[in-house]
DNA sequence: GACGGACGTGCATACGTATTCATGGATGCT
DNA sequence: AGCATCCATGAATACGTATGCACGTCCGTC
């Protein structure tokens, strides 16, 4: 920072007083000077004005072939490449997304929830195959931060990733949006979102988990995670647990479901928690696999065996699921699609083409945690 | 990208033929288009000229605490940013930094080598508390990666991160290195290295985990890493191992090296060559933790126990060490101290202040999978 | 042979900010 | 009081690129 302030403006002395220039009286101010090589020099060097090259480089169907190829390889010559602040600035396009990383609930040293590096993985991805660049930034939900990217312009648009509620935030996103920027989130596809949202389809998947509890002979589920409006995600795979029982004829018991966030240090108190009410329960739908993970652990340290006496569901497939042990029931988002349909869903709200919200199909993982396999489970709900 | 070119340039009406305005004379154009909101806005509200918004703004001394006060009341009421395209344009900087990741071997799937990802957030981190932005960019090592950033004026500096032999691309690196680009990189620390580069003690950590595996009994460890010019970490790990054996009086056997990369698949491959070379062996140093846990899984699908048959340690302690089965003892890098590092020592090159590579100390974690526990261990070492 | 295009190129200029230089007024010193 | 300073500010301009417009030039057509 204290050396910032270095450079001088040289070479005052060409022509106008203006911020203006000709192709060839540049080439005599640089000689000495190893300053950066703009599209001066390449119009000097292909012998063309500065705005075919321009043109040419950036795919000008009005240049002719021959002309762009020797621009080509000038530019090429002179090992030449575009200044993308100038681009920028002139073209008010900044080749670049953002990506907007809430990590609030848990800022337990620097782990990033796992899910969420793998969308990260996958969004990073999908922009280098859009040809765009990718700026991260972690924030706090509480803070200011819509102001620093899309406004100063260093961003086109604006990717939120985070579990919790846009909604806590409605009106400064709404304000955002008012000023023209462009911005998806992932998170619970509902009616009442403020921007185009992606997600996985919650409900469904949490159906599909209890049920599968279910078949396994499970009665007494115990729900793991936040089902207040805070978490819509976690809301939504509470619902379609419940569902699921009361499609079986399963009156939910209230005392089965526990506060959680998406940690294993929750999970774990959770389960304790849990325990600590005396229900009797046979089995555990986490609304996240982190929090399934937390839990298992707590269970094998009260000598619960895992699946025999509780079978147990997660929710995310992160790769530390399929290595626990036992490998853990889960519910898989396919974070690779997701990544891509932010950055086109983004994109084509840059692009000012139709977008919608769209929710992406959500696949049952079975793994031992859930599964009696040959030893029949006792007949009765354990005890707490 | 088919809707990109929308804007018209308006307002040529200004006043002189040239790219020059005064503070006053734009307001009048102003009035009823929503155009960006710019420094000759704030300079017209607080009465002053743009020259000295852009002083107060950047905290420049010589504006008087009086008049900075009202540039940025202003500011605040008319929600003014500052456009990074054109502030970086003129001042030549970037105010954001690259992380370049090379994902080179292992291009399976969308998985990033968790590892990488655990940097990956402390680089993010640390950059944010230093006030700059991170651009994410995977590279393929084959490519003309270098052109994109530093040249382009997108990043003021490059961090390099990945696996592998920086060495091979020599030239390349010396060639940005000749151009002014900033650059460091993360890998093994060694004299050769051709610009400033963060690693762990490889060494050291290599050493330490072969220690303990001799000090729990085990004679003929196989080694499972790449141990060529090419992956210079696991080199080192490689030479630390040797040097462990040899300090006991252990000849090394080469058979008891094979190569892999660092991945599952690679690791299940390693071990299944080494159990086809019909080569006793009662442990395994694996020169990373995914390594270590695909050959576990080939290991238990052989039906051999781990650690009671062959003890296993491995490198990198990535999250997903502690939850396999069994936990997974490992050489444990600081990711965080190393972001940090990383970060500091690009941002010193930056400011033209003295920087030197650097080596992390590393610890080791034992856990379960090399440890006896009560069982002791079979008097010879196991046939394959 | 004249005319209407289409095509390719150059000219001039704007994008919004940071910085150099000049200036006018206040201050300090003798 | 007179002069040298310093301080705060304004005026002018450059950073490097993209693009609206105008100007040929080379056709084919009647």
């Amino acid at each position: 920072m204290s050396i910032v302030a270095r450079q001088r403006d040289p070479n005052l002395a060409s022509i106008g007083t203006c911020d203006r220039r000709v192709a060839g009286s540049r080439g005599r101010f640089r000689v000495h000077s190893k300053k950066r090589i703009t599209s001066f020099d390449i119009a000097e060097l292909a012998g063309v004005s500065q705005a075919t090259v321009s043109r040419a480089l950036r795919g000008d169907p009005s240049v002719s072939e021959d002309t762009r190829r020797r621009v080509e390889a000038a530019a090429t010559t002179l090992n030449y490449t575009v200044d993308k602040n100038a681009s920028n600035l002139r073209s008010k396009l900044a080749g670049t997304l953002a990506l907007l990383f809430f990590d609030d609930p848990t800022p337990d040293d620097s782990h990033i929830n796992p899910f969420f590096l793998s969308m990260l993985g996958s969004i990073t991805q999908a922009c280098a195959r859009q040809g765009y660049d990718l700026l991260i930034s972690f924030q706090e939900l509480g803070r200011d931060w819509h102001a620093d990217f899309a406004e100063s312009k260093k961003a086109d648009g604006i990717i939120l990733l985070g579990y919790g509620d846009y909604l806590t935030h409605a009106s400064r996103l709404e304000k955002l949006r008012a000023k023209g920027t462009r911005l998806v989130s992932w998170g619970a596809v509902r009616p009442d979102q403020p921007c185009i949202t992606i997600g996985c389809d919650n409900f469904s998947g949490g159906r599909a988990a209890t049920e599968h509890l279910l078949d396994q002979g499970c009665r007494r589920i115990a729900f793991l995670g936040d089902a207040s409006r805070h978490f819509p995600e976690f809301q939504e795979r509470y619902r379609g647990h419940l569902q699921a029982l009361r499609t079986r004829g399963i009156v939910p018991d209230d005392a089965l479901q526990v506060d959680a966030e998406s940690s294993q240090s929750s999970g774990r108190l959770a389960l304790k928690t849990l325990m600590a009410r005396a229900e009797p329960f046979d089995a555990i739908f986490a609304a996240s696999d982190l929090i399934a993970i937390g839990a298992i652990g707590a269970l094998s340290e009260h000598g619960i065996d895992v699946p025999f006496e509780v079978a147990v569901a997660g929710f995310d497939d992160i790769p530390m699921a399929s290595y626990v042990n036992p490998p853990l029931t889960t519910v898989q988002q396919d974070t690779r699609r997701a990544g891509e349909m932010l950055v086109d869903s983004l994109l084509r709200l840059i692009h000012n083409e139709p977008v919608a919200s769209r929710m992406l199909p959500m696949k049952l993982i079975v793994r031992r945690s859930s599964l009696w396999q040959e030893v029949p489970r006792a007949e009765s709900p354990r005890e707490a």
